[in-house]
DNA sequence: GTAACATAGTTACAAATGAAACCATTTGCA
DNA sequence: TGCAAATGGTTTCATTTGTAACTATGTTAC
């Protein structure tokens, strides 16, 4: 069995994960992408100040797992378009407090009930075993990982 | 329950795809990235051309769900630094036929078993009946996805 | 108190990517 | 035959993204 044996890319598990993720992700992205003019980062980013009040830049750039330039960029627009309300912290001026705008939370129901629909639709094509091994495996995958998503809570800090 | 409660992210499955494949390619792309001077892009053409003899540069398309552009940016990458040898199809000169190089062939003997180790790596967090079980899901789940990767290898055509 | 360091966030520039237009060649068909 | 449509591939241009440097504020140690 030779050591160099040609890679078979569609067996190579890296490489299936990078597909299917690309393809899933322009499915959803397809469907808010033009209705909003929402980018997928920006759409990320309203989901985690969906989820905890009042997120600094920072924690939104930990809990999506996204750079903090990124981030930087995407609350520029949703800042500009009047979806997310920037403050300044009151305590370190470096901070920001954000927050989604009632613009804001308005797209944010229109666009999880969409991708959680999405979602469903992924896990349709997968018997109840098949789903609770693929958390399990999920779980497994991520440990060691260099982004620690399960972080605390906001409200836990 | 409220039909658009927040979407927790780090439960969501099409965002934990997004990141853990984002995590694991980027690992793997730095151990030959600046190594070799060679992006994921162009290491895909090269691994699926070390696996199939003289495609054509749609081939490669289609057998690395990378677009035609892409395809063709990678490849006058590779065939300017001499990785890959192009040809003009005979009996249809809008075609080329590609090749790797000694060149190429002695890079890929270096990172596929190198990609090889970072997949072992991973699958080692698994055990047995995960593994088996990935699979499974991971073939379901390509299902109906609009890119065909087990499409005939190139002996069949 | 202040000099060195750390952190939050933005900006600037280069490289990667995507969409559309574009050649050249081949195919289909009237 | 000959002309419209299709195919393989490249180029162009605008947008996105990644990296590094930068500003501003805050913290630490002397």
């Amino acid at each position: 069995m030779s050591e160099h044996a040609p890679l078979e890319l569609e067996h190579f598990l890296p490489y299936r994960l990078s597909v299917l993720s690309n393809t899933i992700s322009q499915e959803i992205a397809r469907d808010y992408q033009q209705r909003f003019d929402l980018s997928v980062t920006e759409w990320r980013v309203m989901a985690v100040l969906a989820r905890f009040e009042s997120l600094s830049a920072r924690d939104v750039a930990q809990r999506t797992a996204m750079d903090k330039v990124a981030v930087s960029r995407a609350l520029a627009r949703l800042v500009e378009s009047g979806r997310v309300i920037r403050r300044t912290h009151a305590g370190d001026k470096r901070k920001s407090i954000l927050r989604l705008s009632a613009r804001g939370w308005k797209i944010h129901a229109t666009v999880a009930p969409l991708a959680r629909a999405h979602e469903a639709q992924l896990l349709a094509k997968l018997d109840v075993a098949e789903r609770t091994w693929l958390q399990r495996i999920l779980d497994k995958l991520e440990v060691g990982s260099p982004i620690i998503l399960s972080a605390r809570r906001a409200s836990d800090a």
